[in-house]
This record gives C-alpha cells, structure tokens and sequence, in this order.
DNA sequence: ATCCTGGGCC
DNA sequence: GGCCCGGGAT
C-alpha cells in the first residue's frame, strides 16, 4: 500500500531532488530552522546565516547568542532555535565533523542525536537521511495525515516510530534505495503542501481512487 | 485570523 | 496530554 503510494506520487510528480542545500550542515541547520515552520521563512534565515559566512559549525558556536537569535529571526522560535543550533553544532564539532560522524551505523548517531536539546526524532533522522545519507525514513505532521486519511493507519496521531517502521518494513521488501527514502519524504511534503492540506482539495488529488476520503 | 516539514517541559 | 514558543505569508 505504502509503496504504491510512492510510486503515485512519483509519477505524478517528478523527482524533488530534496534535500535544496548546498552543504551537509546546511541540511543540518535548515532541519532545525523548519521545526514548525514553513520553509519559505527557513529560506530568509539561511540566507542571513549565508551573507555572514556562517554556515558552518565552529562559526555558529564563536557567533554572539544575540546576533544568531538576529540573523534566523524570520523562522520563528528563534531563540529557542539559536540555542538548538548551537547545540547542534557543538555536537557535530565535539564528533569531529559531519564527515567523521556519518562513518559511524545509523543507530548509534541517531540515539547520540537525539540527545541534542532541540534535535527530536523527525529533525534527527532528516539530518541522517539528507546530511549523513543513511537509510532512515522521515515521518512528519504530512506523513501522519496523509496515511491516517488514505486508511493506511486508524489513529491520526499514531507514534512515531509505528509510522517510520511501517514505511520501512515495506519499502525493504521492494528493495528501495536510499534515493527512495529521500524522494518518498519529500514527495509528501510535496503533495499534502499543495493537495491533501488541513482542508483538502479532493477534486484534483491522483490519489483519491485509494483514499478513504473521497 | 490561520497556518507553517516540532520539540521541550510540565 | 497540554502548553508555549513566533515571524512571515496569505
């Protein structure tokens, strides 16, 4: 069910060719600029971040608490997301780098990840998938809707780790790739930003021969 | 007025 | 589980 939904929306679609960043730890800090946020307002925070060359690590932790809360303004939260992003990049610093990190498995960077203050499960694993590219599917507020109302799951707020297991275990069977991964996420995000929205538009959706909305 | 690719804290 | 954080676009 999972897998035809991907191949739906890849047909429908096109590749996204997520994740838009130019470096690593640009994926790093946008996955942290986005929590709750929409990504046009991301897009004006990393830009500030970019005009002050300070897209990288050691350069978030030497900048001035105020001035970060400053430049990322624009995403909101901000200064609870300055203090997450300077965790963030003590973390990636203290690890010797996003490359020397992403030599070490999947499980053990995620659970060192995830106690990041700030770094939670969807923000760690879009940082595994789309900066350290490892095998992890990324579940969001999209991801939950969309399966609750094609009939996939039964609760809307089924957890979490049900949620990416359920994609995972499917996605394995078909021998997916880790570009399969990163497609499948960024093709829901895709659709349920335009189609299957808080109220959604039903009368163009490719999927609704399958969806138990209708 | 509402919504946005959440997470921490209680 | 509920509440707070928040600017920007529509």
């Amino acid at each position: 069910m999972v897998w035809k939904v991907y191949q739906k929306l890849l047909s429908t679609y096109g590749k996204q060719n997520w994740w838009p960043a130019e470096t690593p730890f640009e994926v790093c800090v946008g996955a942290v600029l986005t929590q709750n946020t929409n990504w046009q307002n991301v897009e004006k925070a990393i830009e500030n971040l970019k005009s002050h060359n300070l897209l990288f690590p050691e350069k978030i932790l030497s900048t001035p608490l105020p001035l970060l809360q400053s430049l990322i303004k624009p995403a909101g939260f901000y200064k609870q997301k300055a203090n997450y992003l300077k965790n963030l990049s003590l973390f990636i610093v203290e690890n010797g780098g996003l490359e020397t990190l992403k030599k070490e498995n999947l499980q053990t960077i995620r659970k060192k990840l995830l106690k990041v203050k700030g770094i939670g499960r969807e923000t760690a694993d879009s940082i595994l998938l789309y900066a350290l590219n490892k095998k992890i599917f990324v579940i969001d507020a999209y991801a939950k809707r969309l399966f609750y109302r094609l009939g996939i799951t039964q609760k809307e707020n089924e957890p979490y780790e049900n949620l990416r297991t359920l994609v995972e275990t499917e996605f394995n069977r078909h021998n997916a790739s880790i570009e399969d991964y990163k497609e499948f996420h960024a093709l829901i995000v895709k659709h349920c930003k335009e189609i299957c929205r808080k109220t959604p538009d039903c009368k163009i959706c490719n999927l609704k021969t399958s969806c138990m909305l209708k």
